[in-house]
DNA sequence: AGTGGTCGCTAAACTGATTTAGCAGAGCAT
DNA sequence: ATGCTCTGCTAAATCAGTTTAGCGACCACT
């Protein structure tokens, strides 16, 4: 890779200069008395020998390599990573920038390794990334240079970046309310694990607590509260079957994230109930099935490119020690509409 | 990043002895004549000191970084990708190498740049992916090192790695035929741009060979072929629909990937028709909604995994020189059944 | 005694950039 | 003539490793 390229002290002795000048007119620096002539004679050999300098070399001397590592636990490979990684890296282009990427697999050795291998080659900083949002322990190797959570807190008082999960949850029960659903909305998908372990999801707590306030404040209480054992569609399927038997039929149901809404689709399909005419749906994600469903999903996006580039842009450009709200918008799509008679 | 790390120079002071012979120690030189207790002394001192060498430096002097860059078109951010990655990540880290991510967008600026960028960084070698299986025109710049092609081929004889879809193709259309399918099996998803272009797909072509072989073979014709203007789940739809609507119903439909087949599903939902008592459906791919469908869809994977994982094999172990097809394992599930009455 | 070989190790060159310190010459004032 | 400043530029050090060439001590052999 990159053989016979031209090397800084080619473009000096083509431009007739010493390797000083000539770095120093490429790096464009102030204050230095060489002349316009000089300056011209640089670019111009620089050009022809298509000079591109050699950043290993440069950042022997600078200590900068240019170079950001994206650490994850599993996020990379995931649909849910896409837009993290997206976002990072326009942001990280940008600046002129790049990602070196890793993944920990949730796996303590991984992560070791995977920490040493980008610390080895110079760094500028770590963005560390969780799937889900979360609280986590840094691992300290990395605390020795600029770092950012990413869709993770920690107890230490790093920069962070987060999606506002809680002011998703109000916006999905003030859609419900400006529909006129108030006494038959049921939510799928309550877990005590992912509410109760801020290690595991944050999300869910945050989710919850908008819920409860907009409908507190509307002064309506839910129907009925599905438990989950996780979120995925067989569960949501089967919370939905259970909110059928029930004697009130509910007018709209949150669900606490897409994959459940489309498990509750399904079932209400199998039920011959057609969203929204009798049951409205609302949900969290935003993820592309969210769009594919008929009737189409409202919900709420994570924002994830936003906050890939948020990341990067407080690595580099610094800011907030206090964590970054990234806002969720709002899908309004065709699963809503007023209760039915 | 990596302020106060302990160099060479330390260990080799603290061991009482020259850089050299702590660099050959740590390197473990064959025939170096340095005595057993020079490696004990000089083993010692890089532990106690917690030594890391730089790699920076080391590359400037060896012109090896153990950097591999990963080059896609838009791969890096779609559900697709991150199989792609994980296995390319996972075969870089058993062989110390870690991965440069960057994406081109499509655009030739971007593109450039990105490769500039990565060329500059002295990368070992370049992965470059595409997102969908396709033929594409390699940048002159990468083709100085070595350059293996990820789920694309080009005109220059350049290893590459390609998912095996005519065989695909094949198992998809025995699989029907093994149930007792034979005179009304369908086909969604013709598609002249996908089946006409390589720079768009060779996927399309690819696995309608290996339908139609083992169609033909078997002595079966197609009852009817789709055409889509897309692989999305309103065309699936719209097309199950249309099927529906002929006076000979299908008994099995094959659609040219999972997100037809989730259109195709909700055509015959709202028809009151069932999978796979009324119609059998297989298809291409495993996204993950194929498990999640009621019933689960069969369906062929796409071995993401092993393809990166193959393709970082293939740029560092060296190898084949033509296209390394890896296989589309069929995943037996619930929409398969023979046919009825 | 001189020569040659092996052993155990090191000095110094080298990679390709940046950066510090400073030199030569011109112009000007004293 | 001397000293001073300013201009325009360069030599050499530096970053942290790898690699080449070779040095001194010791032993064996003629």
């Amino acid at each position: 890779m990159g053989r016979n390229r031209a090397t800084l002290a080619d473009v000096a002795r083509r431009a007739g200069l010493s390797k000083t000048a000539a770095s120093m007119v490429l790096n464009g620096r102030e204050g230095t008395r060489l002349s316009a002539e000089a300056h011209q004679r640089v670019f111009a050999a620089a050009e022809e020998l298509g000079y591109r300098p050699n950043l290993a070399a440069r950042s022997l001397r600078t200590r900068k390599t240019a170079t950001i590592a994206f650490v994850s636990d599993i996020v990379a490979t995931t649909r849910f990573a896409g837009g993290l990684i997206r976002g990072a890296l326009d942001a990280a282009r940008e600046r002129d920038h790049v990602l070196l990427i890793t993944e920990t697999q949730g796996d303590a050795t991984f992560e070791q390794y995977a920490i040493e291998a980008m610390l080895d080659r110079q760094v500028d900083g770590v963005i560390y990334a969780a799937m889900a949002t979360r609280r986590l322990t840094v691992p300290p190797a990395i605390l020795g240079g600029p770092v950012v959570l990413l869709n993770a807190t920690s107890s230490d008082t790093l920069p962070c970046v987060l999606p506002d999960d809680e002011r998703a949850g109000r916006s999905v029960a003030t859609a419900l309310l400006e529909h006129g659903h108030r006494d038959a909305i049921a939510l799928i998908g309550r877990n005590r694990l992912k509410e109760g372990d801020p290690e595991v999801s944050l999300a869910a707590r945050a989710r919850l607590r908008g819920i409860h306030q907009a409908l507190g404040d509307a002064g309506v209480t839910l129907l009925a509260e599905c438990f989950c054992t996780d979120w995925l569609p067989e569960h949501g399927y089967a919370a939905m079957r259970g909110l059928l038997n029930r004697q009130q039929r509910p007018s709209a149901v949150i669900c606490m994230n897409d994959r459940l809404a489309f498990g509750a689709y399904q079932a209400l399909g199998e039920a011959g109930l057609t969203v929204p005419d009798d049951i409205s749906v609302i949900s969290f994600d935003d993820d592309p099935i969210a769009a594919w469903l008929r009737p189409s999903l409202a919900t709420t996006a994570l924002p994830h490119e936003q906050m890939g580039r948020r990341a990067v842009e407080l690595l580099l450009d610094g800011g907030a020690a206090e964590p970054t709200l990234v806002g969720m918008p709002l899908r309004r799509r065709k699963s809503l509409a007023p209760p039915a008679g």
